[in-house]
DNA sequence: CACATAATATACCAATTGGTATATTATACT
DNA sequence: AGTATAATATACCAATTGGTATATTATGTG
């Protein structure tokens, strides 16, 4: 019964990849249990057998999405290592947002952030919990500049996290419903010289 | 049957401020018709007298909200002459978002952006236009801040216009998922900075 | 006041929802 | 290989979904 993976965790895994890309873009109440059978091609009883109900599916496919963000910009922003260069790899990724494969249905979350606020108490406290991590890891990255003397000393990390962080969500909402780069690249080519303004 | 008002209208109307909330707060799919009646304390057939179906008050639902913000706004904005000011309402207001009653269950645009954009094109079209609207006159403000020489004549509207509505978008959607205004104002006093600058 | 019509309520529809008990099949260990 | 158990499928459940045909009530006009 070790197989370093069972099959229940193989097939846990698999659900939650296939359905990860559903509740992200049809959100937690647009997406039905038939969806789920749909797109993984199992049936109810094998879904329910892996998961307790239709909100740990979600609650995991929540983990799944923004887990693939989180690696995919890490791999991007350590290619640098001078602080600015690093936070420049935001403004340089987001700008190509709406031909980014996996975030074709949208930025998890913001997604799940809008849908959740009002309606769904554990699904708002993942959105919650990832934008902290989100913010705590861009005040790391700054903090790290100030004291490698690559930013100003003067910068407030708190301050340039939020901006960064607000810009381009603000950005992608409206490229997402547009379905345009117009306002993402304004927004983004402004970004960068924020960013480049706390240079040393 | 002219009572500036029929009967219908009326209805129709009290539908419309009744349900309007709800669609903001729950969105599209996850609002039901029994949330309808139970909203209005009508019946299925009195609603769907004044309706087509349910697409049909979602619709109008979004017109009507966005159509109090747009108000709310314009009110606050006429207040002042010079452009610089006027500008200079959206951090002041957008800073006190979750006290502002009508706007509780979060900014209509961004709600039905995230939802509709993969899910409901009718929806979505509204957001669209409702973001090409808000855009519009934000550019008018400018150019008419420019004319009048109170705003820098080597400013681009366009993209103040897209640094005004991204950072206001991303810092609600962080304000209403977690309940606290602190990004919010700190996302409102850079846009407060960037506002002044542009002042002639 | 009567009457045509507009507005609303009642009672129903098939389809789908999330979920479960049980039967069946695959898996892993001895 | 045989067997206990884990994993999956089948077949069902009550409740709810969006929607409608028809009955009832309110409204406005001659």
């Amino acid at each position: 019964m070790n197989q370093a993976e069972s099959k229940a965790e193989r097939t846990r895994q698999f659900i939650v990849e296939k359905t990860a890309p559903v509740f992200n873009a049809k959100g937690y109440a647009g997406t039905s249990l038939s969806d789920l059978t749909y797109v993984t091609g199992l049936t109810k009883g094998s879904i329910y057998g892996n998961f307790e109900n239709k909100d740990e599916v979600a609650l995991a496919a929540f983990d799944f999405n923004f887990a693939r963000v989180k690696e995919y910009m890490k791999g991007k922003i350590m290619r640098s290592e001078h602080a600015v260069d690093r936070l420049l790899t935001y403004p340089e990724v987001y700008r190509d947002f709406l031909t980014i494969p996996f975030l074709k249905p949208g930025c998890p979350i913001l997604n799940t952030a809008t849908e959740a606020d009002d309606t769904h108490p554990l699904l708002r406290e993942k959105a919650v919990a990832a934008l902290a991590f989100w913010k705590k890891s861009l005040e790391n990255q700054l903090t790290r500049g100030i004291e490698r003397t690559e930013i100003k000393a003067d910068v407030d990390p708190a301050q340039i996290a939020v901006i960064i962080m607000s810009l381009i969500e603000g950005a992608i909402m409206q490229a997402k419903v547009t379905g345009k780069s117009i306002e993402l690249n304004i927004a983004m080519d402004f970004l960068e010289k924020v960013i480049k303004d706390i240079r040393a």
